[in-house]
DNA sequence: TCAATGCTTCGATGAAGGACGAACCATGCG
DNA sequence: CGCATGGTTCGTCCTTCATCGAAGCATTGA
């Protein structure tokens, strides 16, 4: 008999498919009302409601109520790390999808993770500033190099972080398996290829489309 | 509704208590018998065997029989990864620990785990004996130091082992978080101190609790 | 070949919790 | 106000699944 953190509890949280549904839809990183989320889930509004506040006790969601709205958010960035581990061991273990969809194929190449970008794009800009030793990852950890301060005010993006949440950080590729670039500095690679018009997010999913002229933009400023 | 990797499949294998305390133990890294994983999980054999025969079919467990023993151990890094995501979440969630009663305490300082001897008191056993090279520790595997047989004969246990199961083996200790001694060398230690009278079994946990003397002799034979 | 051990399967039981309709609060709007 | 809309609470039904004893299968050792 062991004792120490509940794992049990958080992961028979997610362990229902109606919350496993909404947890997913809000890892678009935008928070979503209580019938949205219904939706999603495909439940009735009571359903929901009784999955929200179990979800909300656990503390894997925050809560936003504006008027008669309230919306609902995913608690932090460490919660999604553990949906995306989640997601990565699903689809490796997986009764192999029928077929891939286009969207599916979308999401693979690049899409939102929380507030940073994920899939193969993600992937192999992570791996270019390593090689480029902008920022240097040792065993698990990712960090910034020398240069990176210098780097990244090029091309308009501050690395200095006053919050308290870590600038780097490595997250699970469910798609490739390998990590992509999380953290404030993850966020604010993503907040600008969406300014930038690069690329939009797709209506309903989570996937993320790069205009041609955006791709290119985006691999001379991160892949080259 | 959502489609994708089935999540709330994998989170619910993870969201039952027995299945979580198995793959917690299976988190030190060593595969471990039915078993012994039901003495962890705290659940009867049949109930064990089928909880372990779902995670199987989830992909979450490695089989490797050897004769009539199966060994279970974690599928791979990925899985072990999506434990410690989820750990990371609980353990920043839910603060909350159980107030550890008297018999928690007894339990921390010493308790049967399946054959051997586990706790504050194991733990400081085998440092002691590997800081004196009786035993040799590399990484997770531990071998018996030249003068191992001797040492052991002088106090009465033969390390000669005709069984198939290892001599030395690292279990990870719950309460110290550090390893202590497994394997049939830990069991005849055990065996030793209960013939010895050194201690004795709580009637109705897996504490073990030490005479005064015992105590002592105890640590003569194996803290000197 | 027989007995012991390790583990799995079967069958029955019971408890947990997910589902929804109806009723109930809260906010916003005319 | 009164009404519509967004959400929650309550009560009840019902499925799911964890649990264990007993029996069965497989491997090893004598």
């Amino acid at each position: 008999m062991r004792e120490g953190p509940d794992i049990a509890r958080i992961a028979s949280l997610v362990g229902d498919p109606a919350r496993a549904n909404m947890l997913t839809a809000l890892m678009g990183g935008t928070a979503l009302t209580a019938s949205e989320l219904a939706l999603e889930a495909g439940v009735s509004l009571p359903t929901a409601s009784s999955h929200l506040s179990k979800l909300m006790e656990g503390g894997l969601l925050t809560l936003a109520s504006q008027g008669r709205h309230r919306y609902y958010g995913l608690a932090g960035p460490q919660v999604a790390g553990m949906i995306e581990a989640i997601t990565g061991v699903a689809a490796a273990v997986g009764p192999q999808r029928v077929r891939p969809g286009p969207r599916d194929a979308a999401m693979r190449v690049a899409r939102v993770c929380y507030d940073h970008l994920a899939g193969e794009q993600a992937v192999a800009m992570l791996d270019r500033l390593v090689a480029r030793q902008v920022l240097l990852r040792d065993d698990k950890e990712i960090r910034l190099g020398p240069s990176a301060a210098s780097h990244f005010a090029a091309i308009g993006i501050d690395v200095e972080s006053k919050a308290r949440r870590p600038v780097c950080r490595a997250c699970l590729d469910w798609s490739v398996r390998r990590s992509h670039l999380a953290g404030t500095l993850g966020a604010a690679i993503l907040d600008k290829i969406l300014l930038e018009k690069w690329a939009r997010r797709d209506k309903d999913s989570r996937a993320v489309i790069f205009s041609p002229m955006g791709k290119q933009s985006f691999e001379r400023v991160f892949l080259a």
